[in-house]
DNA sequence: CTGAAAGCGCTTACAG
DNA sequence: CTGAAAGCGCTTACAG
């Protein structure tokens, strides 16, 4: 800025005014400005800009997903989308769910002086950013609720997309529905086991235990307790996955078994191929665009000055039909 | 800094010599400082931090790809995982295939004074960073070579992947193995339609366009073009799916034509049920994150000072062999 | 309308 | 070993 202040024949004020596009310099200064910038190649350095600056912003946020080339894809999405409207780009980490690397992550784009924070807690205490957050740097939770702190959160509508899969069975006439799910420590996994005993409740049909298999963690797993459950004596006649390499190791065994034209599944979130497969795949498919958009809308209210309490957003999850979930007792 | 200072009575100098870990700090004044920094809550502001220093590292890479939800998912994983190891955060953006966008998201990661981009190039021209590159940014091209710019550049085997698929398939005994192509615009694209020639070259065999389509963007036009090709008067009895939704709709119409198990099918790009399907496909995996990872390398090497020739690495791809690409003919 | 100067939060020679 | 001071690239009152 100064070279070009020099190029230009002008103070270094006058440069920083015509850069930030200030009206009150006089044409030909300012256009004589343009040319030196030009002629120099020069950018503005927005870091430096940032410190000086009385709002200090930085146009960045800090995206802490649980893994970028997985899961979180769309709503890495989701949150950019919304970011770029501002000119904000993200700095992204994954954390592979482990609380310790989350935090780091998290910490490393708050030295980088982000402007707000975006994250999928894992670890068991999400208090960290608090003092950031004093400080004004926005801080949002998405896809699982924080601990230990009262803050902002999107969420994807878990339990009423394991009720309606569970209801949809049920509605085409099981009475023997078994449930797959993963971990019990998972929010989501909870909360989706209880979508499915709402939907039994409904119908006044008993949760028994012996249709539900959990902690299920890699689809190998998922395979062996779909074909420990399809087994069984009282065997059930369909089957909700609750989680994606759930669906996909149970499609592997039910194939395996010959049942897939038997035993009716829904798979919560949506595959890829799941119209290629025989018969293809009902699932709850959940909308992690949507997600990561509310997640970065509730951010920048925040930083637009919403000084109210603490909002949960719940996104909806939507049924996909396509014949794996249609297959009558 | 000043108010830990302040507190622990010591120079804002001596904080700073603290906070980097200098050993030359009497051990009780340091403790002192420590103790400061754990009331105050301090943190250090990296962006001040890298404005003064001399190195001027922000410690932090500016990465484009077409879109972090959809194909550059793994790559964008590789990177990370590599930038990891050294501290460094990715600012990512989604450039949709925009040349323009493409441009403003490397920019604007170039106004945050990133050490480095990683960029999958869309445009025509990807010149624009040579300024920066010219004072120091490492700057690197990733899945496609960039244009009037001798830059690093990390690549799949395209052209070897699709020699391998074709040359699969006529191992197998076929002689009519069509080509489903993308558009020809695209350099990978290119590069496949390549190799599958080159396969038909080594078992002396003509190129045939009646068994080449080309320009499919879509599953929906994959489809339709798998038709009209299966539906010809010397019909392929094999077939090459260039990409990852070309495979999606030739699977759909290979089962609607009930030829899933007649004509053979090996695609480009591995898929999430790949195995769930009937028959299994047989595809071409690209290593995305290796892809990533080897960019990433590309990239730090610059910054540990390798001034030699732009380099190109090209990472192998692996034939998956699971049921589709073995039906004989 | 324009410039000289202070200062954002740091690091780093330079003295002492 | 420690501190006062200069300065990284900018913005922004304050004069003129």
């Amino acid at each position: 800025m100064k070279d070009v202040g020099a190029v230009a024949g002008v103070s270094l004020a006058t440069v920083s005014r015509v850069v930030n596009g200030e009206d009150s310099v006089r044409p030909e200064l300012a256009d004589k400005v343009r040319a030196a910038v030009i002629l120099l190649g020069y950018r503005r350095d927005l870091t430096a800009t940032n410190l000086r600056r009385a709002d200090r912003h930085s146009a960045s946020i800090g995206v802490v997903v649980e893994d970028v080339s997985d899961r979180s894809t769309r709503l890495l999405r989701g949150i950019e989308t919304v970011a770029r409207r501002r000119g904000v780009l993200p700095l992204v980490g994954s954390s592979d769910e482990d609380g310790a690397r989350e935090r780091e992550l998290a910490e490393a784009s708050l030295a980088r002086r982000v402007d707000g924070l975006v994250v999928v807690p894992s670890g068991r205490d999400h208090s960290y950013p608090q003092p950031e957050r004093d400080a004004g740097v926005a801080v949002v939770f998405v896809d699982r609720p924080p601990a230990h702190i009262d803050a902002d959160c999107a969420l994807s509508d878990n339990a009423g997309g394991a009720f309606a899969a569970a209801a949809h069975l049920l509605a085409a006439g099981h009475r023997r529905v078994g449930f797959l799910g993963g971990r019990e420590t998972s929010f989501t996994t909870r909360e989706r086991l209880h979508g499915y005993r709402r939907a039994l409740e409904a119908n006044r049909l008993p949760f028994d235990p012996a249709l539900v298999r959990m902690g299920l963690h890699d689809s190998r797993a998922a395979s062996e307790a779909a074909g420990d459950l399809l087994a069984g004596e009282a065997a059930p006649t369909a089957l909700v996955s609750a989680q994606d390499v759930i669906t996909i190791g149970t499609v592997d065994r039910l194939r395996t078994l010959d049942l897939r034209n038997t035993v009716a599944l829904v798979g919560f979130d949506d595959l890829v191929l799941a119209d290629a497969v025989d018969p293809a795949l009902t699932v709850v498919a959940q909308d992690g665009d949507r997600l990561g958009r509310a997640a970065a809308e509730l951010l920048f209210a925040r930083l637009d000055g919403d000084r109210g309490a603490a909002r949960r957003v719940v996104v909806l999850t939507t049924l996909v039909v396509r014949g794996s979930g249609e297959l009558r007792r």
